[in-house]
DNA sequence: TACTTGACGCCTG
DNA sequence: ACAGGCGCCAAGT
C-alpha cells in the first residue's frame, strides 16, 4: 500500500538490485525502463542515496560503460575491483566488451 | 515557494 | 571523429 509511494530513488533502487551478478547496465537503460528517458540524470542522483541501500551501484555505469561514479566510492578505485572481482574487465575506468556485459533490463523484463 | 544541484545523454560546431 | 554546450527531471535546502 505504501509502496504507491516508491519514489523515482526506490525505483531505481529496484532495477538496480536486479542487475545480474557479472552484469552491468547503464542509467538511461534504467531511466528507459522507468519511462523516464529524460532523466538518466536523476538515476545517477538517486546512486548517492543508494549508499543507504543495499545496491550494486557499481554495476551501473554511463551509456559508454565508463566508471563516471567510481569517484563516489571509498577509495579511488574500489568500483573498479568490485567490477574485477564479478568478472569484469575494466581498464581505464572503461568497461571491456561492455556491450556483451550490457543488461538491459528493458530486454530482460 | 523558488533556486541549485547532479554518479547523463544528445545535438551542434 | 572529437570536444564542448545545452537540456531535463526530481529532490534537497
Amino acid at each position: 500500500m505504501k509502496e504507491q509511494t516508491l519514489s523515482f530513488f526506490e525505483s531505481v533502487y529496484e532495477v538496480v538490485r536486479l542487475v545480474p551478478y557479472g552484469r552491468v547496465t547503464t542509467y538511461g537503460a534504467i531511466a528507459n525502463y522507468l519511462g523516464a528517458v529524460r532523466s538518466a540524470r536523476m538515476v545517477g542522483y538517486a546512486m548517492n542515496n543508494s549508499h543507504d541501500k543495499q545496491v550494486p551501484a557499481h554495476r551501473v555505469v554511463n551509456r559508454k560503460g565508463l566508471l563516471t561514479g567510481k569517484h563516489h566510492f571509498e577509495g579511488t578505485n574500489l568500483m573498479q575491483q568490485l567490477l574485477e572481482n564479478e568478472g569484469i574487465r575494466v581498464e581505464n575506468n572503461q568497461i571491456q566488451n561492455f556491450e556483451n556485459l550490457f543488461w538491459d533490463p528493458s530486454k530482460a523484463l
